[in-house]
DNA sequence: GCCGTTTTCGGCCCGACTGTTTTCAGTCG
């Protein structure tokens, strides 16, 4: 049996969802494999363990066909149905329904009347005006596909921090195992946790590098090599990431891991420093320029330390002002996922969650949290099934009752309403008020200029029962700009108001992103890390977001539900 | 293609927004 990681999988089935589309095929039909997609993608178990049980239509949203396709690859390598329909569609139009306002019927269009079939030829062709001739498209069409395209290029080299740590965890975990190797960990952008990270890195502590060289090799994720030689390795993943391995010494692991973590322009400023304290600092180790002599480097803080300095965590080793606080000692006491003590911003099978209320509880005392908030979709969300006022108001006694069978962690009701189009929330005030915890969001009219979507979401933050605007810029990490709100108005009405701002820590938004955090944090607005989860094991993402508090200097003081669950609900309250 | 039965085929959360039209199709979530 061929080793087929989920990931793998589901990708796949997305892809025969879009070419099925591109052949008009029915919209259920596509839909299936979407939603096969995103199901396999969140599994917890290999689908090659499944297959082998025979429980693949077990799994919701997986029957006969599909499992037959699974089985197929997992078992042959290959799915003939994806073979055959990859050959019947032309290679580059797939990508064409990556460009943000272009869907099948419109990528089937320009294939058919202007015989576009790469989205380069669909640029050429926007450019020369010849979609303004075709039906239903005019030149606004133009102007926008030109600036998704634009966008596309922009995010194309890059993957998010969620894919980007999975796929580094799954070469950590597997090297960790190998004889020899003790010293492991991903370095780079990752480590720093960026929201979109261009390549992985991972370095090594081991005494053969070879045999590690060549093991990593044979990843089942790597599907075709760049480089290797002694001491490196540069492969391309199949989910199209390019990974990189450094092998050093044991003793030169903390240097070489210090050095692969960056930034470049921090290491940069630390050479600068080296220099002028009679030092050379490299990716083997810190030494005395005059005889080349090694200093004791046993942990990252040893480096900084010899440099003068105290120690720089990775998230903020940007060059952005954290080697003159080090200079000084002012380096932050950053947040810590321990510091967490609750999620305010979830989803329930009451809306368009996967899990029940009981089974959220259940994942939120296993983490160990001391309250959560149950956030469902407002009534105009009909996609999301967001609660009608009946259902809100059963969903709340509901969650009275379950407070009075549990002891040790509270559930907060709460409430995601939408911001309609008009400014207005989804509720009337009285209903808002039993509510604990109001989340406000913008869910509809996008592309509304920007002065209408700032006055939403300042009119929201005006209620008084409002207390946490999520997801305040709609970003999608390289995939979707944010709308053209105006941050800075925003944070000032969050200043006047008392408004908290999310950090939605869901590695496709992580929104607040991290320099608007730490300019948030600075005018002393409150933030809240939430994970927005519509699947338990979502939940677990919170250290996105709190990588991107400490990205954006955060303190524990400033995130609302670092607070036990008396202060959090006087802090609502007030 | 999946699902749930009303057991063997019909339904599949649907409303808002945009850009094109002049009443709507396509896209998005």
């Amino acid at each position: 049996m061929k080793q087929v990681e989920n990931i793998e999988v589901a990708w796949i089935m997305s892809e025969v969802a879009d070419l099925l589309e591109l052949q008009g095929e029915s919209v259920f039909k596509v839909r299936a494999y979407r939603k096969a997609a995103k199901t396999i993608a969140n599994l917890t178990t290999a689908l090659s363990v499944l297959v082998s049980q025979k429980k693949l239509e077990e799994i919701p949203g997986i029957g006969k066909a599909i499992a037959g396709k699974i089985e197929e690859l997992i078992k042959t390598g290959r799915i003939k149905y994806y073979d055959d329909l990859k050959k019947s569609v032309p290679e580059g139009l797939p990508e064409i329904l990556h460009i943000p306002g272009v869907g099948a019927k419109m990528a089937r269009e320009l294939y058919n009347r202007l015989g576009v079939t790469t989205v380069t030829e669909l640029e050429e062709a926007a450019k020369k005006r010849l979609l303004r001739n075709l039906p239903g498209m005019g030149s606004k069409t133009e102007m926008n596909i030109i600036r998704g395209i634009e966008m596309l290029r922009g995010g194309i080299d890059f993957t998010t921090l969620g894919i980007a740590d999975s796929i580094a965890e799954s070469f950590i975990s597997f090297m960790r195992n190998l004889p020899g190797v003790n010293l492991v960990g991903a370095a780079g952008s990752t480590r720093r946790m960026k929201d979109s990270i261009g390549d992985i890195d991972i370095v090594v502590g081991a005494r053969a590098p070879e045999k590690v060289i060549e093991m990593f090799l044979k990843h089942p994720q790597v599907k075709s090599v760049i480089a290797h030689g002694e001491t490196k390795a540069s492969v391309v993943t199949f989910m199209g990431v390019q990974t990189d391995l450094m092998v050093v010494t044991p003793e030169q692991y903390w240097s070489a891991l210090h050095h692969f973590t960056g930034s470049k322009e921090h290491n940069v400023r630390l050479r600068e420093i080296a220099h002028k304290r009679g030092l050379k600092i490299n990716e083997y180790g810190v030494f005395n320029r005059e005889d080349d002599s090694l200093l004791p480097v046993n942990s990252e803080e040893d480096i900084y330390n010899l440099l003068g300095l105290s120690y720089i965590p990775p998230e903020i080793r940007e060059d952005l002002g954290e080697i003159e606080a080090a200079e000084t000692g002012e380096i932050p006491d950053l947040i810590e996922l321990t510091d967490i003590n609750g999620d305010l911003h979830l989803h329930s099978n009451w809306s368009d969650g996967v899990n029940t209320i009981d089974q959220i509880v259940n994942k939120a005392r296993e983490i160990g949290y001391e309250y959560i908030a149950i956030t469902d979709h407002s009534k105009s969300l009909g996609i999301a099934r967001g609660l009608s006022i009946d259902k809100l108001v059963e969903q709340g006694e509901y969650i009275k009752s379950l407070n009075r069978e549990l002891d040790d962690i509270e559930v907060i009701s709460g409430i995601e309403t939408d911001i309609l189009a008009n400014e207005d929330l989804d509720y009337p005030d009285e209903i808002l008020a039993k509510r604990d915890v109001v989340v406000a969001s913008i869910h509809s009219g996008f592309k509304q200029e920007g002065e209408k979507i700032t006055g939403r979401i300042i009119s929201a933050m005006k209620n008084k029962h409002v207390d946490i605007i999520a997801h305040p810029t709609g970003r999608l990490v390289a995939r979707r700009d944010p709308y053209s709100v105006d941050l800075d108005a925003v944070f000032d009405a969050a200043v006047k108001y008392g408004t908290a701002l999310e950090i939605n820590s869901s590695p496709d938004r992580l929104d607040l992103s991290d320099k608007y955090v730490r300019k948030a944090a600075q005018m002393g607005i409150k933030i809240c890390i939430n994970t927005d989860a519509h699947d338990i094991a979502r939940m677990d993402e919170m250290k996105y977001g709190v990588g991107t508090a400490r990205r954006g200097w955060l303190k524990k003081e400033d995130v609302v539900n670092t607070m036990d669950f008396k202060d959090l609900i006087k802090y609502l309250k007030d």
